[in-house]
DNA sequence: ACGCAGGTTCGAT
DNA sequence: ATCGAACCTGCG
């Protein structure tokens, strides 16, 4: 992966290294990590969030047109970041491609200047199986203490000054700790299909699944048990790079009959369905759409 | 108390 | 194919 974006400066602040580069448009990093996609980083404070991906700590901030990445360095930005973060696509060609092909229509206009700024992070495969997974029939403070939970009793440690911070346990470690230890974080009725996932995944052919048609993907994600068409659109949208998932929620769902009832639809869109599905979404559950 | 929360499975039509 | 109930748990 080649490095598009520019660092402009970098050093070692309060003992974590970091570097600088210009925020590119249409980035926003509330809207990122606040948008539903990802249950691991927390705002660290009004202008930071922070957490673990790829088994690495993170801590990035974005002001005035400047994004600033502490607890790592450049050539692990170039190696990992960058791509996590979807620095290396071209959200404007995204959004006109997007409103093209809806004809300009009005709600998914309003959706994508509401939305604006989120991107589609690339997060780690397994650990968005997982998640996603825990996350049917839940809520989101108790699937974020699941997951916690799960990285605090498996995970490799992570420290961070004098903080501790937890990587995603491998599916080995999971099928390992059995299905008791998977009902003891009060997962229920998704320990055994946790199990099935963690058995399964080494065996699925991850990289092709990033290129082959979404039906493809999913068809074989859905051979787990506990995968279903939300989980399955979600794990290959957050994860696998599969622009085209559209996953379809309760939110979704209301958005559908209240502005798609007839007439064109946004299940409809060939490219970067799945991002227009992310704008629809956040403007239906955060924004003011009234 | 009892319905519900970012769904899926299972069994009955 | 389609439909509804049941599912672990914790919160209001």
């Amino acid at each position: 992966m080649t490095n598009i974006m520019k660092i402009i400066a970098g050093g070692t602040e309060g003992g974590l290294e970091y570097i600088s580069l210009p925020a590119p448009p249409h980035f926003d990093i509330s809207k990122i990590f606040d948008c539903g996609q990802c249950f691991r980083f927390e705002p660290f404070d009004s202008r930071t969030y922070e957490g673990v991906a790829y088994g690495r700590y993170l801590r990035i901030r974005q002001d005035d047109g400047i994004l600033t990445l502490f607890g790592t360095n450049e050539r692990e930005f170039d190696e990992l970041w960058c791509r996590f973060l979807s620095l290396d696509e071209d959200y404007s060609k995204i959004n006109e491609s997007i409103l093209s092909e809806m004809q300009d229509e009005k709600t998914i206009k309003s959706a994508i200047e509401c939305g604006d700024g989120i991107r589609i992070l690339r997060q780690e495969k397994w650990e968005t199986l997982c998640s996603f997974i825990i996350s049917q029939n839940n809520n989101i403070p108790r699937i974020k203490k699941i997951i916690s939970a799960l990285c605090e009793s498996l995970g490799d440690e992570i420290s961070v000054g004098d903080r501790t911070f937890y990587a995603f346990p491998s599916p080995e470690r999971i099928v390992n700790a059995g299905i008791d230890f998977l009902l003891s974080l009060k997962t229920g009725f998704r320990a055994k299909y946790i199990l099935d996932a963690a058995t399964k995944f080494p065996s699925l052919p991850l990289d092709d699944m990033e290129t082959m048609d979404f039906s493809q993907a999913d068809e074989l994600l859905r051979t787990i048990s506990g995968v279903g068409p939300k989980v399955s659109s979600c794990v290959l949208l957050f994860s696998f790079s599969q622009v085209n998932a559209f996953p379809v929620d309760v939110w979704i769902k209301r958005v559908l009959e209240k502005y798609y009832s007839s007439g064109i639809s946004p299940l409809n869109i060939k490219n970067y369905g799945g991002i227009a599905q992310q704008y629809l979404f956040y403007y239906e559950r955060y924004g003011f759409s009234k």
